[in-house]
DNA sequence: GGGTATTTGTCCGTATGTATT
DNA sequence: AAATACATACGGACAAATACC
């Protein structure tokens, strides 16, 4: 089947890995070991272990050895209504931003960061102003458990600042939400959002915030909602990142019974 | 910054194609030509092109060289109601099975292969059956522009089988769709469905069919649809599996205006 | 804190195999 | 058949990170 000797070699550790002769957790044989029960360069040895690294099966540390990885318990984000599980962005008038689920996880999200940018095409795209014209960004990283969990980019046009809505510029979190925050500061009330899925490779920043390999081994989602007035017209759009290692995503639609503690894990 | 030669080799091929001096699609300069522009051992260029590999910037091709990934023309999924775009199960009561974007798009699928077989311990949970009771399968290939697409399992408790639901064991597709047919039949009606989305490496099965590398360079993501009848009973759980190199996916919730063709390219 | 042993990381050179043109 | 280009495999040397005494 596969023929070089570094598969055959990666292989073989798989399958001991699968039987549980080798534990999760565990650490494998050190690369002179292998050498030696392989007949096997240290080279190929490497290389055998390289393979099983980008499977995402084993991980190495520098001086200690090559660990068998365990799975994460993950996190579970709820995209349509309020449930027991996180929801993407913090939709507090109904649901406190940051419910978790079971065990109480805490949330916790570090203070925004604040720039008026020239808006560039994909996000002038999806918040249909023109490109190159100024948005409010607002950046915040995420974490449950002191774990980083996210990181979210929310624009918001320019001219929101001009009628009154002073606050998006302000450097801390709006206590009433800003869904609620823009209904009663300027008439515009969120009636529906569109969310776009997709899944790409971890820029550095992202590789260093969400402490995974910095090369693409462990993708991101990128999650692109953009928010509907009573007019159709996008008055937000809130890009979040999550390491796809330890997230996962929930979507209801119709009549569906509530999200139990069954299963998932 | 990243000290070792391989990583600044990488950064400055990487550089080179952000800023367009290297085009998407070319070639790059041989591995020897390389180890002459940088001064560097074959070996220490080939790990610089192995690193932009896993990132997935570059794809190497034997006795032919080494290229620049090209961007791919994403398919765009609707996981809540029916659009113009495909959706996940096929819905055909209201939507064609396989609508598609523009462009006139041709989806295809292979007849579905059925199995009858115990289910596993997280198709049971799914599905709220007893661990091991036997369940029907129902599996597709599925293809747009005889481009691989998705791989499609639905599973159904046996019971429907023996209430008189023959045509799920019949290995061909179902005419009026399985959510019609199980309506007419059974009485079941589908009043909602709960998608959990979840990304991981393929199996060398999925590599093989998606025909994306062995190595677990591109995620795949899958997806378990768990649609729930009148009395909020699990009637079928469908798994579905996309590569995540060209699928993206959409959710909508309230009111929210049509997808047009302006973005998402 | 310092020193040493262990373990993985980087880099080199070389030879040969395999796929494509 | 020959040339080209990447793939595999070997061996060796030194560096860097970690653990332990």
């Amino acid at each position: 089947m596969s023929n070089p000797m570094y598969r055959q070699i990666a292989e073989d550790l798989r399958a001991q890995v699968e039987s549980g002769a080798i534990k999760r957790g565990s650490q494998l044989p050190t690369e002179l070991e292998l050498r030696e029960q392989y007949d096997a360069s240290r080279n190929t040895v490497r290389d055998a272990i390289k393979w099983l690294t980008t499977l995402g099966l084993v991980e190495t540390k520098p001086g200690q050895g090559t660990f068998v990885v365990q799975k994460i318990s993950p996190y579970i984000t709820n995209l349509t209504g309020y449930s027991k599980v996180p929801t993407l962005y913090g939709e507090v008038e109904e649901s406190a931003a940051g419910k978790v689920e079971g065990k109480a996880r805490v949330f916790m999200s570090t203070d925004p960061q604040i720039e008026i940018q020239k808006a560039p095409a994909p996000i002038a795209s999806q918040l249909q102003v023109s490109e190159g014209s100024q948005v409010i960004s607002r950046h915040q990283k995420r974490y449950i458990d002191d774990t980083p969990w996210s990181m979210q980019t929310s624009f918001y046009p320019m001219g929101f600042l001009l009628k009154g809505a002073d606050k998006l510029i302000q450097a801390e979190d709006i206590a009433i939400g800003t869904v609620k925050y823009l209904a009663d500061t300027l008439g515009l009330k969120q009636v529906g959002y569109r969310d776009w899925i997709t899944v790409r490779t971890p820029d550095a920043n992202e590789a260093t915030f969400f402490n995974v390999p910095a090369d693409g081994r462990v993708a991101v989602f990128e999650i692109f909602r953009t928010a509907f007035d009573q007019t159709g017209t996008p008055m937000r759009l809130t890009v979040t990142v999550f390491p796809a290692d330890r997230n996962q995503f929930i979507v209801s639609v119709g009549q569906v019974p509530d999200v139990s503690d069954e299963s998932t894990l």
